[in-house]
DNA sequence: ATAATACGATTACGGTCGTAATCTAAAGGA
DNA sequence: TCCTTTAGATTACGACCGTAATCGTATTAT
């Protein structure tokens, strides 16, 4: 796994435009985030450029089309960044973040059936 | 609860202390954290001034001493925090999330069987 | 061919963050 | 009382972030 860089709040928004349709050209990437957010092209083009140097993303220049790819994967980020913000918060414990988050509902005996049976099944096909 | 202010990293680390206990004066704060980290003294007043302003933390100054306590809770911050950090990631979605630590083996099934428990051994004393 | 346009590259600018040093006022020791 | 030490208040400063505008160059329309 590609090491991956620090990609801000609004970076990130552009990665997934990028990790949902690739490669992608600066146009559609500017129309799905001037309609998602309020940025103005000229911000989401600086965020890109941004990605590039950092090297979250790539791209090729195929005749005048320039074409974004990305470089690290979203597995990858959403991995990283979850056990940051895990061992951030709650000292790297799932524990304590599974209960903080029944005790505030976010997480009921449903959904742990429901991810129990998932883990189940999963198993049974290896 | 109190609106939850915007509280960066490091300012976290301050936060925790002062959580662990509290009132707590200055240089109990400051011992905390020049042995946690690598700050200078000067670094942690810094951050806990920010904090005051913020609205994060509060004094009382009894004669000469000024003795700190927390204005936002844990739990609270905690609870933002997560919800926010899930919003980014995941859409806001629970599941997602916790596939995405299942395959990560992150999360065992030991793991969702032992919060099950403890969830039904909760919802019996209600 | 010249003018208008479109798009990538460069530059901007105030705010927050990490990381502190300096300034100042109070308290205690000589 | 005057000096030294201590600790809170003020100031610093470069990096990154959010949010863009301007500059240059290449393409397109007249």
């Amino acid at each position: 796994m590609k090491q991956i860089p620090a990609i801000s709040e609004a970076e990130h928004q552009v990665m997934k435009v990028i990790w949902k349709k690739n490669p992608i050209n600066a146009s559609e990437i500017i129309n799905a985030l001037t309609e998602k957010t309020e940025w103005k092209p000229k911000t989401v083009k600086t965020l890109l450029n941004r990605l590039l140097t950092k090297g979250a993303v790539g791209y090729e220049k195929t005749g005048r089309e320039y074409n974004y790819y990305p470089v690290i994967e979203e597995a990858d980020f959403v991995k990283v960044e979850s056990r940051n913000f895990i061992k951030r918060m709650f000292g790297g414990a799932m524990k304590p973040m599974l209960v903080s988050m029944v005790e505030n509902k976010d997480l009921t005996l449903d959904d742990i059936d429901e991810l129990r049976k998932y883990i189940i099944e999963k198993d049974k096909g290896k």
